[in-house]
Parts: C-alpha cells; structure tokens; sequence
DNA sequence: TCTGACACATA
DNA sequence: CTATGTGTCAG
C-alpha cells in the first residue's frame, strides 16, 4: 500500500458489513492497524517476492480511524456494507492531520472495533489476514501498479487502451461486447 | 529509499 | 469552476 507525507487512502478499500447487532443500541466503528510483526521488509525484484530483512522499528502513536457514520444505531450498520474509503495512510511520524501511522516497508493488518456505547462501551474487534498489505513509498511490484491503474477510478489517466464509455456507446459497431460462457461441468 | 511537482482523473 | 485523489519521474 502506497504512503505518503500528506496521507494516502488505501486501496481497494476496506469494506465490511454487519450482523447481529442490536438495532436500537447507539454503536461507533473504528479500524486500526497492528503490525503483524516486528520485521523491515525488502522486495526482491529478481525473485518476485518479499522478504524479512532486519529488525523492524516501533511506531509511536498508535492511532486509529473513527467511520464518519460514529455514532450510529445498529440498524444503521446493518442497513448495508460499510466503506472506509476516506481513511488515510502516512509515514510522517509527526502528522497533525489525525492520519493513521505506518513504517514504509513494514508489514501491517487492519483491525475493526465496534464501540457499543449503550452496553458500556464494549468492544468487539475484529481482523482479517487477507487485508494484510506492506506499506511502501514507491510501487515495488509492476503487477501491482496494474492492478491499481485498471481499478482505482482516479488512476484512469495512466490506462492505455481502455476505451472511454460514451465513445462506446456511440460506436458500438467498433467495440463489440461479447459475452462469453464455460462449458458446463459434470 | 523517499520526495514533491506534475498531468490527468473524480467529485 | 474548485478541491482533491491517482501514478509518474527526476533528483
């Protein structure tokens, strides 16, 4: 995941849904992020793959993000998917901008904490290891500047050959849609 | 390895 | 129009 001084939102974006909370108790959503260990990584270009290297360092605010939606009502969590898109990343150890921390080349996993304010401020958290990433300062991997460029609408300036939609709506005749299915299997 | 000006995108 | 989110690239 890209950081930077002024802060980076992370994508794709975490994104969550909800159940089983009470719909009429007053709840707040928050996400930190735990480092998974105490390790600097190092991307090994010639072998497609990171490594541990030395010791890591410590962060020293661990700070956490509040979903703008805090406080809500239960059944508002639940009424659809949460995003937390506008949560955002930087190595600048003195940000004043309420910025989650990170060490670039480090690697780090997102815990959400759901807050119930009405039953004394419980907490129940939660971790996913699939939304494990390593934060870097520049792309290490080209795979992954792809991957950003074809998906994140605001990278749409460095794709190459996509095709914008109007202009395929207008010429529909030169950019065919053809839907293709797999054979079933038995 | 990291930074900041930049062109080009969204909202 | 303004404000802001993208990766690029030279240093």
């Amino acid at each position: 995941m890209i950081v930077t001084k002024s802060g980076r939102r992370m994508f794709p974006t975490l994104q969550v849904s909800f159940a089983h909370l009470n719909p009429s108790l007053s709840y707040s959503v928050l996400v930190d992020l735990e480092s998974v260990d105490d390790k600097r990584y190092r991307y090994s270009f010639h072998q497609s793959k990171w490594t541990a290297t030395g010791q890591g360092e410590v962060q020293l605010p661990g700070r956490s993000f509040v979903h703008p939606d805090s406080p809500s009502l239960g059944a508002h969590w639940m009424r659809g998917g949460i995003s937390f898109d506008k949560l955002k990343l930087t190595n600048n150890q003195l940000d004043d901008n309420g910025h989650v921390i990170v060490n670039s080349m480090h690697r780090y996993r997102p815990r959400i904490h759901i807050v119930c304010h009405s039953l004394n401020n419980s907490i129940h958290s939660f971790s996913f290891p699939e939304t494990a990433f390593i934060a870097v300062t520049a792309y290490q991997n080209h795979r992954i500047t792809s991957l950003k460029i074809e998906s994140n609408p605001f990278a749409k300036g460095f794709r190459e050959s996509d095709v914008d939609e109007s202009t395929r709506a207008a010429f529909p005749m030169l950019f065919p849609l053809f839907s293709l299915t797999m054979p079933r299997s038995s």
